[in-house]
DNA sequence: CTCTTGTATCGACACCTGTCGATACAAGGC
DNA sequence: GCCTTGTATCGACAGGTGTCGATACAAGAG
């Protein structure tokens, strides 16, 4: 069982182990780089930004919209993306569409990707 | 370039603001766009944690074309796509190149990805 | 109902990306 | 010197991606 079981997670502990520890399978790498794609573009990154950083964790698109140079239809497409990822959440209320982010999706990246303490390795870093 | 001062960070310290604190500027968003790209493949993705799953903390190219059904020069061509991200650095030593991970530039990612806890947006309703 | 505003989809385009075989370069053994 | 092995680069190709304008859909106001 060691697909995650818990729907959210405490902050600053990831889901998965680094993968520095053991090397990601194919099935795992394959979703994986799906949700690493997602983030792969400065507007969409700039928008989960957005997004997650807004007061009360979400914000509706008529907030989205303004701060690019980029269409509407544009931004559209790119909240798609981010959705079919997995990394926001969608819910129309009235008038409004509101996106907030997923902290389960983020904190299994981020605890994907952190880094090990190599004492043992000092002079590697850097070029 | 170098905006960050510090080389290398403690694992599990991020060196940046979650993105969920505050929103990310253009420019940051394209340099971390960048990198996240170089994580966008399956390939990649599975390469990178080979090295850095990989006993010494470095691998040399001969321990990782064997893993993958692509053709040596894709390898390459992704171990130049995940350098020039700075996610790994390379070397070579005699007769065969080592790549390492640059643990700094995975903590750096894994450090914006960190949701915080949102104890005041348990569900979707409340809000 | 019609009109207006907010959001998503469609179709098209230029550009980027992953992949390969062929080939070049690097280093060591002979 | 030449040959072998390890790695990188080149050129080409199919397929994917970001962007737009036009348009369709959704919901409230009048």
């Amino acid at each position: 069982m060691s697909k995650q079981t818990l729907p959210m997670f405490p902050a600053g502990e990831g889901c998965c182990a680094p993968m520095a520890r053991e090397p990601l399978g194919e099935d795992d790498a394959a979703e994986l780089a799906r949700m690493f794609k997602a983030l792969s573009d400065p507007v969409r990154l700039r928008l989960l930004s957005l997004i997650a950083s807004h007061e009360g964790g979400e914000a509706c698109v008529c907030d989205l919209t303004g701060p690019f140079d980029v269409s509407q239809p544009t931004i559209s497409h790119h909240l798609k993306v981010l959705r079919e990822a997995g990394l926001v959440g969608s819910e129309r209320r009235g008038t409004w569409v509101y996106y907030w982010a997923v902290p389960a999706a983020l904190n299994r990246l981020s605890g994907l990707l952190q880094a090990p303490v190599r004492a043992s390795v000092p002079a590697r870093s850097g070029a």
